[in-house]
RNA sequence: CGCGGGGUGGAGCAGUACGGCAGCUCGUCGGGCUCAUAACCCGAAGGUCAUAGGUUCAAAUCCUGUCCCCGCAACCA
């Protein structure tokens, strides 16, 4: 039988960028499809790749000096050793800058010169010189002025090359009519729809104001527009228009994965592109949402961006992919927040899985000496689990091709909780204790199927997870096999010795957590603006010395120091001012030791409004210094060093 | 009249295309268990679904108005 195709795309990205949580997001969705179907046995091909031309490139490499191509050369390096981290299984890496990509590029683009879909014209618009840039005019701030820069726009004619968009909106129009599945969610669809439904404008496609683009092969004053350039990616990587290339083969099945900001570029300009080169627009676009960073938009200027490699190092790669593809639906807008991240991670990871896997390997452990019982009685309990396993399957295949990974996930922890209740039910420490053997079997037999199964369903959103299950149940190789196989209930039927090593998922603890994440942002911080850390304050306003003179400052020497009761900071210290004595509430416990400070010489405000701390009257204040580093709180204590000055002498 | 998203128990969210008992996770409280990572299992409390009106046997869901929050505004990738 022929196998299903599936080709999966994910955008290429912008090369200059820093990789971030955006485009983690969409390769490892992607990367999950991908994975999913391989092991369900389809004819898979998985495609990212960057897009290297346009005029931030070329400006970032004039400044650095060195050629755009070897800027890119340089920073392509960032996605791909992202993706390595992420353990992203991508059949290829297509980057605009491959001879095999420009050339096809000119290829289309002399294709709809020849047919009539690309004609020269001109543009004409409001240009800023020093920004180097089209202003649209609803942008344009009072006066004609740069929204930017604030500058005055001259109108400016260029002479361009246009694709014929508008003949298409008729067409596309018709194509989603009859697709009404082809942009998914359906949101994105109404929106393209009504968007091509208010008109379409041809599309200007070259540029003569910069260098860094492919050149047009009929006019070399030109180079083309980088996203007419970009789109094709899709299908440079696949040998178009060679006969028998990749894409004859996966056209037809090809999904693009997209943010929901570039939608336009994929649901009206590309499939038109496609459209005029006799091509069948793509059969699913399926546009996500974005990322926000505890409720706020990221931005870079912000500093609040979320950096994938961060997160990996400080969770775990799966914790990562496991988190972001659970917490927010596919296709809505989620908020990233590294507390939900923790917590999912505890309660989901640990808790429910790692805690199955941990109480099932004990028991086969200690009552069946790490071996799997081969056979066993089913009663009713086990048949409904084992309908429950073979349901699952069915349901996160019917998600998966919803690309709901939420629901999917959640679907698959439904079942790991009913394993979880199952031993309640059950109770096998019982069985093992009163050596009902059969149905011990039958409990255990159950329990290790059902993590199996889970460990195969698992694997493509934490691959790594799932070989440590896998390996863990006594298993040999991958949780797939490439076959539909491994979907099966109780497909093992060699003999299996069960090794328990470490624990999948440690609980992390909240309160040390949140101590640690302060620091590291304090630290983060300091890395952005090392003056961030330190608060010097602010100010006072100024005084007269007469206001000065208000305030009694004297020398008093520490007799005894005890400790405030149901108070951990507060010491209450007995002073001797020489003409008399008295007692001080203090909170600075956690920096001296009484015998550091008995005997000491301290400078004290004699004239403080008494006040009480935990019920223990104070009768003054000592002076001591703060240091401004917010990273390490230290105070030191002001103290007269010599004896020349006795108790109770005036300071000021 | 620019476009879009959102307002649902203490927190975070689903449910809205096609109206039908208001659901999930976390948290709280009570109980059970002792195989397990203080984990697991059961139960309970807690919401007039932003708001005003309309359609309907029936509205979180459909229609109209209002208020509030957040993005985006098409030669910037």
């Amino acid at each position: 039988m022929e196998k299903e195709k599936f080709y999966i795309t994910t955008p290429i990205y912008y090369v200059n960028d820093v990789p971030h949580i955006g485009h983690a997001y969409t390769t490892v969705a992607a990367d999950v499809l991908a994975r999913w179907h391989r092991s369900g046995n389809d004819d898979t091909w998985f495609l990212t790749g960057t897009d290297e031309h346009g005029q931030k490139i070329q400006t970032s490499a004039e400044a650095r000096g060195i050629t755009p191509k070897e800027l890119c050369d340089e920073v392509v390096q960032n996605f791909q050793s992202l993706w390595k981290t992420l353990n992203v299984t991508n059949d290829d890496f297509i980057r605009t800058t491959d001879e095999r990509h420009e050339k096809v590029v000119q290829k289309v683009f002399s294709k709809l010169i020849e047919n009539g879909d690309v004609y020269k014209g001109e543009y004409e618009g409001w240009y800023c010189v020093p920004c180097e840039t089209y202003v649209p005019e609803a942008q344009m701030g009072e006066g004609n002025t740069c929204p930017d820069c604030h500058r005055a726009l001259t109108k400016m004619t260029e002479e361009t090359y246009f694709f014929r968009l508008s003949k298409y909106a008729e067409p596309l129009l018709k194509y989603y009519e009859e697709n009404q599945d082809a942009i998914l969610p359906k949101s994105r669809y109404n929106e393209i729809v009504s968007f091509i439904k208010s008109g379409l404008r041809d599309q200007s496609i070259s540029r003569t104001t910069l260098k860094w683009g492919i050149p047009l092969p009929n006019d070399s004053k030109h180079v083309i527009y980088v996203w007419f350039d970009a789109l094709i990616n899709y299908l440079s990587a696949m040998d178009y228009p060679n006969e028998n290339g990749k894409w004859e083969k996966y056209w037809p099945s090809v999904r693009h994965l997209v943010g929901k900001d570039i939608i336009r570029f994929h649901c009206v300009i590309w499939p038109a592109m496609l459209l005029a080169l006799g091509i069948n627009p793509p059969v699913k676009v399926f546009a996500h949402g974005w990322w926000t960073r505890e409720g706020e938009k990221m931005s870079k200027s912000k500093g609040n961006v979320v950096d994938p490699f961060e997160m990996t190092d400080l969770y775990g790669v799966d914790v990562f992919r496991y988190f972001i593809l659970r917490e927010v639906p596919f296709g809505h807008d989620g908020d990233f927040s590294e507390q939900a991240l923790v917590q999912r991670s505890n309660s989901d990871l640990a808790n429910d899985l790692g805690n199955l896997l941990s109480r099932s390997l004990q028991m086969i452990d200690k009552y069946r000496d790490s071996k799997l019982p081969m056979t066993y009685n089913a009663t009713e309990l086990e048949k409904e689990i084992e309908t429950m396993a073979n349901n699952t399957v069915l349901e996160m295949t019917s998600c998966l091709d919803r690309f709901a990974f939420d629901d999917a996930l959640k679907s698959l922890w439904a079942f790991i909780s009913r394993n979880n209740k199952y031993i309640d039910e059950t109770q096998p420490w019982k069985l093992g204790k009163e050596g009902e053997t059969e149905r011990l079997d039958a409990v255990l037999r159950t329990l290790w199927e059902s993590l199996r199964l889970s460990a195969v369903l698992l694997a493509p959103y934490m691959p790594e997870t799932a070989s440590k299950i896998w390996s863990q149940l006594g298993l040999d190789g991958m949780p797939f096999d490439g076959t539909r196989a491994a979907w099966k209930w109780n497909k093992i039927d060699k003999p299996v010795t069960v090794k328990k090593t470490d624990i999948l998922f440690p609980r992390i603890d909240l309160e040390k957590w949140k101590k640690e994440k302060e620091e590291r942002d304090l630290v983060k911080k300091a890395k952005a603006d090392p003056k961030s850390l330190y608060d010097y304050g602010e100010h006072e306003e100024t005084i007269e010395i007469s206001d000065f003179n208000k305030i009694e400052i004297r020398v008093a020497l520490v007799e005894n120091v005890e400790c405030v009761p149901k108070a951990d900071r507060l010491y209450h210290l007995s002073l001797d001012l020489g003409y008399e004595k008295r007692k001080i509430v203090s909170s600075i416990r956690e920096f001296y030791k009484p015998e550091e400070l008995i005997g000491k010489k301290i400078a004290v405000i004699c004239n403080l409004k008494p006040a009480k701390f935990r019920g223990v009257e104070s009768n003054g204040m000592l002076l001591c210094g703060e240091s401004p580093d917010k990273t390490k709180e230290v105070i030191s204590l002001l103290t007269v060093m010599d004896d020349t000055l006795p108790a109770g002498s005036r300071i000021g």
